[in-house]
DNA sequence: TTAAACTTTCATTTTTTACTGAAACTTTAA
DNA sequence: TTAAAGTTTCAGTAAAAAATGAAAGTTTAA
């Protein structure tokens, strides 16, 4: 397999698998591509390579921006904009797990919060679901603290024992 | 808020987060269904508390058993079949994580593996390339295995204790 | 101050994904 | 056996999501 047949193949796989998690099969064949670039890119290099349309790079860029996995650049001389990716990894494993805590864990705990609040004493069918949906609530908030938890792994010594312990 | 009110709120809820991380809609949702219901039900109660057809409910409460996240039940005297569902919540995060694994980042490691071995002594564009996907082939496969190490938290003091000190 | 270079927006179209419903299939009780 | 009760399959349809492209908007160098 040559360069162009496996950058290829990663972009294609890096797209599926955004997919699959529910992120715009486009937006992560950019990040994608910005990964693997050495330069950063123009607009127009992110149209030609993933042959889309202008419109198309142009909302997914600025979705990749909104995210905090993408950067503007300018190159001194040149009028136009080009694009970076944040590169290192563990940095991007934290900025996307703390918007997507934001955007769509957060919103359903307060709903699981909301509903798990109704009055038990109707019937037995009411207590049972007001059971589910509190102890629900702890582990989707347990799961959501684990996040940020993650995210100062690296500053503390037991996060790094604990780390290595993990492999 | 009363009760019809607020289960409803749950199942709609539960179905949106889920489309958001790839799930299937209704998939989710008649998890969501099963996880507060006190008694088993039918595919005629899913399909009735969901207002979906009989192929629908069929197709996913199937893709759910294969999850292993729903159970068929059999009533004695009764001739249908009944669904419950997984409701200790750290099986079911389990069972979830291994299924992602091994359906979604098993197959991306492998293809990670194969374009970060091709020959990098061509150019400094490929170099980049190499380093990059090998870093990222690294990293997905540390996160991936902390699935399997999660899994056996509960079962190793160090584990739970950890679990305790992250809150 | 203006026109060329570039970017954004959004109504429309395309693509992808999910759902329906009826026919085929399976199981079971009589 | 067989027919009633129940389940699965899948071709066709509907709904949802994403992409296009042209017009509107913005920036900048002269």
């Amino acid at each position: 397999m040559e360069f162009a047949e496996a950058k290829n193949k990663f972009i294609q796989t890096w797209g599926a698998l955004g997919s699959q998690w529910g992120i715009n099969k486009t937006m992560a064949q950019i990040h994608a591509l910005l990964m693997v670039s050495s330069e950063p890119l123009s607009m127009e290099d992110v149209m030609d390579e993933l042959r889309i349309s202008r419109g198309n790079a142009s909302m997914n860029l600025r979705a990749l921006m909104d995210w905090g996995i993408v950067y503007k650049e300018y190159k001194s001389g040149e009028r136009k904009e080009f694009f970076t990716a944040e590169k290192d990894l563990d940095e991007l494993a934290v900025k996307i797990a703390k918007e997507r805590s934001k955007r769509e864990i957060k919103p359903a705990l307060k709903v699981l919060k909301d509903v798990s609040s109704i009055n038990p004493a109707t019937s037995l069918e009411t207590k049972h679901f007001v059971e589910q949906t509190k102890n629900l609530y702890d582990f989707v908030l347990k799961a959501d603290n684990m996040i940020d938890k993650v995210t100062e792994i690296k500053d503390n010594w037991i996060g790094r024992l604990v780390m290595k312990i993990m492999r």
